[in-house]
DNA sequence: CGCCTCAATATGTATATACATAATCGTCAT
DNA sequence: ATGACGATTATGTATATACATATTGAGGCG
């Protein structure tokens, strides 16, 4: 069970940095601490009861500032010994997947959206296997393009399960795509995404106007909600029209 | 200022679940409501009094519970209004970049690491792009290719800002890769990354023993210690050799 | 009707206190 | 030495309480 959460130190202070809650102050103080080297992995931070009596506050207090900082992952606490600073352990980062639209306009681009083709059938070995099914079922398949200005941007490929998803059957998806229906209408739990690069095959580069051959980012996102296999989406776009970002940013922003 | 925290509601309680802290308990009920759809974008969840009567609580609990649950971006909090239920944002998911030597452990392949050329160099305007620097300095440049069993594996193209990382001047990185180098001795605290596909030029081409033009993943990373950048580096991979996952997982793990 | 003011209310933060729990250390007996 | 055991210690969780702060809603007034 793991969460993505923002951890706001200080609120990225810039100038005239008042107002601050005092678990805020003494959590940025330390975290600014570790992260400048000034304090390495494994040393032992202080006491909650010498940081009450550095600022003059409850252990309550501290306790707070700490235990988030032990959530963080940036220090690690040990009863009777006290807490440490965390050694670095995996170069996680925050990858944030957005709507294709915004994606779009954020270039200052005109989206559109087509819906190339639809089809019910109940699904095969190679459904299940990417939808993560254990039995067969009806479900929904899907290809689409998405358009930035006159140029098609990405081309998506896509599964529903309609056993999860049973209102989807209804639904053309001439006006709407699918990502911004299921989102709102159904509340997923976990995703999984598979990033990879490709080359075009002929189908692939005809959608997306390219040679075949052509180098391409492929996502692949699976979305569960609890515990149900919802959808499978490929997308697909060309070398050079896309680039995902992933942040880390443990304290200062 | 954000961070990834792991929320550890009631610890994946699996047969036997007790002794579980009141708080989690409270979180990983009212996240279960959330995620399940019961309590859908909009909806105001109890306030805190509510809470506390139907749980036999203090507020001070069920406002750590609550809390967190903010932060996590589950609920959004209005003073004098209430708690409410946010919809999804963004699709945001952890992406974990592991060390080249742990991905090609993990493939059951025997790793080899090579340095290819290093040399220093004051830093010229596209080296200052690429870390972000303001002001001319010395810079490390280094060329490198990790093996997974015979064949190459990736490619590595790195910047080391010697004004950040003095005593890399000095080493001459044979026997081990900059990046674990530099893990465990710089403290980063921020990190960018930037993932697309490209088509292999002749130089990545001979590196990785693949066609000149065929598709490659392409994995940027800047790194900042304490708002200084510390490197940049550019891991290629040829198509089909690797893969990223990244995984979103509110509350089932 | 619009605007101001004030009271009511839910959350935000902090305190002092208490007991539980886990880990370590020293002591003592074997 | 070695092992058992209890004291000590730091953290983990929870309580009752207090006041601050933002925001809503009602009432009064021009």
């Amino acid at each position: 069970m793991s969460m993505i959460e923002t951890l706001d130190a200080n609120g990225g202070d810039v100038e005239g940095s008042e107002a601050v809650s005092l678990h805020r102050r003494i959590l940025s103080d330390i975290s600014e601490k570790i992260l400048s080297g000034a304090w390495a992995p494994g040393h032992r931070i202080p006491f909650e009861h010498e940081l009450t009596a550095e600022y003059n506050c409850s252990r309550m207090t501290v306790n707070k500032a700490l235990s988030q900082l032990a959530k963080a992952g940036l220090i690690e606490r040990r009863r009777r010994s006290g807490s440490f600073v965390r050694r670095p352990q995996s170069q996680a980062a925050v990858l944030e997947i957005h709507d294709i639209r915004i994606e779009v306009e954020a270039l200052g681009l005109l989206y559109r959206y087509e819906r190339v083709a639809r089809h019910k059938r109940r699904s095969n070995v190679e459904d299940r296997t990417l939808l993560e099914l254990n039995a067969a079922g009806p479900v929904l398949v899907l290809e689409c393009r998405h358009f930035a200005g006159k140029r098609p941007f990405a081309h998506e490929q896509r599964l529903i399960n309609l056993a999860a998803v049973t209102e989807a059957a209804d639904e053309e998806f001439l006006g709407i795509a699918p990502g911004p229906w299921l989102i709102g209408r159904v509340p997923w739990s976990a995703a999984e995404h598979r990033i990879r690069a490709v080359a075009a095959d002929k189908h692939i580069a005809a959608a997306l106007d390219i040679a075949a051959g052509a180098p391409c980012l492929v996502v692949e996102r699976r979305t569960w909600s609890a515990e149900h296999p919802v959808t499978h989406v490929r997308f697909t776009y060309a070398a050079g029209s896309h680039m995902l970002v992933a942040r880390f940013t443990p304290s200062q922003g």
